[in-house]
RNA sequence: GCCCGGAUGGCGGAACUGGUAGACGCGCUGGACUUAAAAUCCAGUGGACAGCAAUGUCUGUGUGGGUUCAAGUCCCACUCCGGGUACCA
């Protein structure tokens, strides 16, 4: 009998789609299990082989758990806005609804045939009016939140109170105030602009040479356009202090957001400049190394810099300041580059020992983090160190290297190098205003400045965060329009929610509108608004990012038809939060803080239930393939090449080439398409291999070999279990049950701890000895087809119902494993003498030491090791190993 | 530079809280079936050495040290590879 993939795979797809076998059911009695996956793009290739790794694993765990009772929620959709299809658009005149619809099919028909047991019901799209309405209703909330500092919480708009001297500037001033607290604002912004293909770019589209990934060229620069912008740092300790509690997430993922948001503490201090009466606040996390500073910085862009600099050095200054502003963020950080400043002729009072130090202007100092200024401290800080050898300022060394090497520390002492870490400070004390900080370690020297500072009112603890706002807006057609208007006078109302949601006008151009403006701008009878009174009013033309929609898409699963509420509450309570969260590692920072950030804004307001939206989260790798390249390093596509004797060779030039693991591309012809792969050995063979391959989380190569491996698997196992004439009435011999209830037993705990590789192996092992034994019982056989249904659903479908086992095996309850199979009553110990193995011997799992001792040394083999030597002692492990220790 | 992660046969990878390294799969070698091949089945397979052989000895988890009766696993130093981030004061 023939294992007949294509048909068994067609059957079992046609029978769970036309019974709705996955359709989930709110059921509040019993217990829930969510699994979700990172809903894709469907872009216009269609599904690529790294998608079914992480769908496929998600759908283990998902099958799984309705075997062993839960209520599982296991839904998918997609993630549909984006730039390619309105790029598309702009070539060709397509709608992007159009593309994107198509596109979708075509990922649903892949993912449907891979046999993932998904609730199609719940199926949702980002770009579905039905969908973005909520997404625009959101985005209302966050307009209409504060975030309070006090309690740490978001709040009402409406419970903001407005301090008496706002509202003495009156309406105006008290719009601007509560403007100035929403987590949604509009503001100018910078943003990237293409001049080559004159459009706005995101972040992530600029390369790290300068250039636009799309074109290639170097005509991006910085543009000033207003900018919806979302006050996520307000949330940055909300964020941070989360983390701790979410046990089941991967340290790494935990650790880029921390990083990400960037925390550090330290103090700002306040400098008078010299014969003027402002006062300089700077930030620094070294308040210990004031004594080293020996010049001030400001960034170019400091609001005080023009009532600083001295007459004399206007002209130089503003000059500096003009080349800075049209650099990039990129020029001005890049790495290596020659640091650039100018003396403002000013000078600051050093608050610890009342010395004059030079001010300068230097784009190294950033406006965006601290105060935008410092205090230079170049002995003990690389940065400033360069600048001052640069520029020949004086570098004082405060702090002795005591435990560096003697070469480095002479010259740290004589200021000739830098010293970043720890040591004994040297030079810190002025007896005048009684601060001595000489002989302490940097710990107690930070706390003792800190707290003089504070003491004399110069200065206090601070705390900053890397974490920026957030650009919230992109100047894009294909996104979910701003349910906001701007009034003629200045003012912005947001649409009520009865009006949403607005959608998108119908366009024939989609080139991008005038200045940077998007395409909404061409859009001219969408665009004009006049209210009751005939005020007129413009929309808004930016449209939301792409991490808008999935942001909360979570949430939207749980009740994705309701046309009330985004969700119903109570339903909200019963499934968050997402048990197990499985995708990319490329979105453990933005996608991840983001969707965190709105889910506790959400559940601020009383939303959502839950301060976390996902409990477990896990990362798969990536999946690979094999690439070739010559010597010099250059690249050679995969149908160039030639094997031979485990060798690789130019198939033109005949050059041996070395083989090498990279991402599948197109031009290296290595891409692997999952509908080649179900055509050949099917879907059950892409599922298990995938999850075969390696642990989840590892980046790993695919081969066509090993796709064959299991393949040869299913058809071994197909072959031995689908023949009824193996099946047999009789008991199975201790063997086959001991090896069957080990499998359970293995193959559950690897599911729990989402080891799929090692559960495969020993369903192999289990399958490898029943065909050694020639013959099985139903009873065992159908355990077999319960174990190997979460990985390959469909041979298992096919195995149950052969059984007679009943319509589907879905629900049928996960199998048991007893202990009484597994119980053995002897054990072979190694024998091993000074730690080598020598010989083996079975006791009974009773025996004890002593009896073990005697054996072992009365043994035969024992004696060669023994002979001549004296026995120190012998170490008997129970159920592990023996060692002998002789001299 | 900084923060993570990794390195085990020809290859992908196993190895519980330190206790028989190399499970399982691929590849390879030999054999059976076949006119032949494919498919299938059986056996072998880290390396070196000795032996006709069963077998035996040595060696072996990136490198160098250490702890321990015992180290792939723990500690210290280093090399290489992958990911993230970068004038964040």
């Amino acid at each position: 009998m023939e294992y007949d993939f294509t048909a068994i795979e067609k059957k079992w797809q046609k029978y769970w789609d036309e019974n709705k076998t996955f359709k989930t059911e709110y059921q509040p009695d019993k217990p829930k299990f969510y699994v979700l996956d990172m809903f894709p793009y469907p872009s216009g290739s269609g599904l690529h082989v790294g998608h079914p790794e992480g769908y496929t694993a998600t759908d283990i765990v998902s099958r799984y758990k309705r075997m062993k009772g839960f209520n599982v929620l296991h839904p998918m959709g997609w993630d549909a806005f984006g730039l390619p299809a309105e790029q598309y658009a702009i070539q060709t005149g397509t709608h992007p609804s159009v593309t994107t619809k198509q596109n979708c099919d075509t990922f649903r028909r892949q993912i449907k045939a891979l046999g993932l047991s998904y609730d199609w019901d719940r199926e949702i799209n980002t770009t579905d009016p039905s969908y973005f309405k909520w997404t625009q209703w959101i985005f209302s909330k966050l307009f209409n939140t504060w975030f309070d500092p006090g309690i740490q919480k978001g709040r009402p708009i409406c419970e903001l109170s407005i301090p008496d001297f706002i509202k003495s500037l009156g309406e105006k001033g008290i719009r601007q105030y509560i403007d100035s607290k929403r987590l949604a604002y509009y503001d100018n912004a910078q943003v990237w602009w293409c001049g080559n293909c004159k459009i706005v770019c995101a972040n992530e589209e600029i390369l790290n040479d300068g250039s636009h990934e799309k074109c290639g060229t170097k005509e991006v620069v910085r543009k000033n356009l207003k900018q919806w912008m979302l006050r996520i740092p307000h949330y940055a300790e909300r964020l941070l202090t989360g983390l701790d509690t979410l046990k089941e997430w991967p340290e790494s993922v935990k650790d880029m957001q921390r990083n990400w948001i960037g925390k550090s503490t330290g103090a700002e201090v306040d400098f008078i400049v010299d014969q003027t009466d402002i006062k300089l606040k700077v930030y620094t996390t070294r308040p210990d190394t004031l004594f080293g500073a020996t010049y001030m910085v400001v960034a170019p862009e400091h609001e005080l810099l023009n009532k600083l600099v001295i007459e004399e050095k206007m002209a130089e200054v503003a000059l500096y300041i003009k080349a800075a502003s049209l650099k990039s963020d990129l020029d001005r950080t890049e790495l290596a580059k020659e640091k650039t400043g100018v003396f403002t002729g000013r000078y600051a009072i050093n608050p610890v020992n009342n010395e004059k130090i030079p001010i300068w202007v230097a784009d190294y100092v950033l406006m965006g983090y601290g105060t935008g200024a410092i205090m230079a401290v170049p002995g003990h800080d690389t940065r400033d160190f360069e600048f001052a050898k640069k520029f020949d300022i004086p570098v004082i060394c405060i702090m002795d290297p005591i435990n560096a090497e003697s070469g480095l520390r002479e010259k740290v002492l004589k200021g000739e190098a830098c010293w970043t870490e720890d040591g004994e400070y040297i030079n810190s004390s002025n007896s005048e205003n009684e601060l001595d900080i000489n002989g302490m370690n940097k710990q107690n020297g930070i706390l003792t400045i800190t707290n003089w500072l504070e003491e004399k009112n110069l200065g206090m603890t601070a705390v900053n965060y890397k974490l920026r706002d957030w650009l919230f807006s992109r100047q894009r057609y294909w996104g979910e329009p701003f349910p906001v208007v701007h009034w003629e006078d200045g003012e912005i109302t947001l649409l009520d929610n009865e009006e949403l949601p607005l959608e998108l006008p119908v366009l024939e151009n989609f080139q991008p509108g005038e200045g940077g403006e998007s395409p909404l701008a061409n859009a001219t009878d969408w665009l004009v608004v006049t209210d009751r009174n005939g005020r007129k009013g413009r929309r808004e033309t930016n449209t939301m990012p792409q991490w808008a929609g999935s942001c909360w898409y979570y949430l939207r699963y749980i009740d994705p038809a309701n046309d009330k509420v985004p969700f119903s509450a109570e339903k909200e309570k019963h499934w968050m939060p997402v048990d197990l969260y499985i995708g990319g590692a490329e979105h453990a920072v933005l996608h991840l803080l983001y969707s965190r950030f709105w889910h506790k804004v959400l559940y601020d307001l009383g939303i959502v239930s839950t301060d976390e939206p996902y409990k477990k989260l896990y990362n798969q790798g990536m999946i690979l393939a094999f690439a070739y390249e010559t010597d010099s390093g250059s690249k050679v596509p995969s149908d160039l090449v030639d094997e031979k004797d485990g060798k690789y060779f130019h198939k033109e030039t005949g050059e041996e080439l070395k083989q090498i693991v990279a991402k599948m591309s197109k031009t290296l012809r290595n891409v692997v398409n999952p509908d080649d792969v179900i055509n050949s050995y099917g879907a059950d063979s892409l599922r298990l291999y995938e999850m075969f391959m390696g642990p989840l989380d590892a980046t790993k190569p695919w081969t066509e070999n090993g796709v064959k491996g299991v393949f040869n698997f299913l058809c071994r196992a197909h072959r031995f279990f689908a023949d009824m004439n193996n099946i047999s009435n009789e008991k199975d011999d201790q063997e086959v049950m001991k090896v069957l209830h080990q499998s359970i037993q293995k193959i559950t705990s690897d599911i729990d701890n989402l080891k799929f590789n090692t559960a495969i192996s020993q369903l192999m092992i289990f399958t490898n000895l029943a065909i050694k034994k020639g013959k099985v019982s139903l009873k065992t056989a159908k355990t077999f087809a319960l174990l190997l249904s979460p990985f390959a659903p469909h041979l298992g479908e096919e195995l149950w119902n052969l059984y007679g086992g009943g319509k589907t095996l879905s629900f049928e309850p996960w199998p048991q494993f007893n202990e009484k199979f597994l119980k053995e009553d002897t054990f072979e110990y190694p024998i091993s003498f000074n730690g080598k193995l020598r010989f083996k011997i079975y006791f009974p799992l009773n025996a004890d030491r002593e009896e073990i001792e005697k054996v072992v040394l009365r043994h035969e083999k024992a004696q060669k090791w023994i002979e001549g030597k004296q026995i120190k002692k012998v170490i008997v492990v129970p159920k592990k190993i023996v060692n002998v220790v002789v001299i």
